[in-house]
DNA sequence: GTCTATATGAAGATAGAC
DNA sequence: GTCTATCTTCATATAGAC
């Protein structure tokens, strides 16, 4: 069921793939070099070579499979069902933990940084992330509606679903990636998701 | 009145920052070479260092300047003072279509994907952009705030601003950051704009 | 597949003349 | 300040043995 390029079998080539993920993380495609992914992998140059024809293809090999694991951990974020306030809250703190982890926002610092290069790279991460996450919303958005929780008659689902995660992504993914040495404490998390929410539903809920 | 690097002078100097700009700006910090910097400013390799020490330098210089052109051009979207719905909506457009510009997504680009080593650059790109404009825009909601138009009570007028920017940006900025190709229409923009202000003016608005 | 050793080119930076 | 020519290092990638 994977989209494109196989995971490795062998021990070696986990070792390779989880050196680039690290160095090509870190450093981005450019900066990174093969000679360092070869020693943090603890092979040799051909091995490297073995099992990925370039670089190139070894950088798409590791931001696929981030992009993967990035999509699967948005996925896995429980929308529980039950008054429509704590839910969207719920969902709102998991889904800026995931959005504000080291890995997501190296994640998206590489991809987007070489975007020009490997266009496709650049929209599988937007698949992933934003995209995924605002389907889910979307859905959720759909019940709440049929309950007569919410009113989105005027801008509609999807793009009440999009208003909502820009809310909730907006500011503190913009903070974090441009404050790379600091980190998001799960107060601020909590506080953030609680005023998005708030406004979310101070525009759209009907028992506000 | 420059924060920290001199303007150029004379004409190769000129030259050297301009061919910098293009360079960086398309390629980042890593993947550029002063090689072609150098072709590109039509200068030898040595002119190039008789006004940078080192690409280090000069990319500093280059992000620095560009921040401010950015900074400027967030300053100068005009707030005229009239109803709140117009004012709000001629805000957003404006500020989208400086975020969305080429040269305001290339500087994104290469600024956060350098940011753990430059992490300097990375912060003046904060201040340049959603700072300056979060500022601006919290100063309007305060005269809004004493003329009745809006609540504000509950979230703070800073908070609130940091939301309604966050609205505006959200969605269309990571749409263009991760599909280089494609260039927002004004139809977009003004769709986009008007869905952030609605929703901001539902959520806090008094004569909604 | 995996290693050591190496080919080949390009990068950042400098020397020295003018 | 500006040029041409060059130094040195390090990059991607490959050859050939095991």
């Amino acid at each position: 069921m994977k989209s494109s390029a196989s995971a490795p079998t062998t021990a070696k080539a986990r070792a390779v793939l989880a050196g680039a993920r690290k160095v090509f993380l870190a450093q981005g495609y450019s900066a990174a070099s093969t000679d360092v992914i070869q020693r943090e992998a603890g092979v040799s140059k051909s091995t490297v070579y073995a099992h990925y024809p370039t670089k190139e293809a070894l950088f798409v090999a590791v931001v696929q499979a981030e992009c993967e694991a990035f999509m699967d951990a948005v996925r896995s974020i429980p929308i529980r069902p039950g008054a429509l306030p704590e839910t969207l809250k719920a969902l709102a703190v998991r889904y800026l933990e995931v959005v504000l982890s080291p890995a997501a926002l190296a994640l998206f610092r590489v991809t987007v940084a070489d975007a020009p290069r490997f266009p496709q790279l650049a929209r599988a991460l937007y698949l992933a992330g934003p995209r995924v996450m605002t389907l889910r919303v979307a859905e959720h958005l759909a019940q709440a509606v049929e309950a007569g929780e919410i009113d989105l008659a005027e801008p509609g689902r999807d793009a009440a679903a999009s208003l909502f995660v820009s809310m909730v992504r907006g500011e503190p993914h913009m903070e974090y990636l441009t404050h790379p040495e600091a980190r998001p404490t799960q107060a601020q998390i909590e506080q953030w998701a609680s005023l998005a929410v708030n406004t979310f539903l101070r525009a759209y809920g009907r028992a506000g």
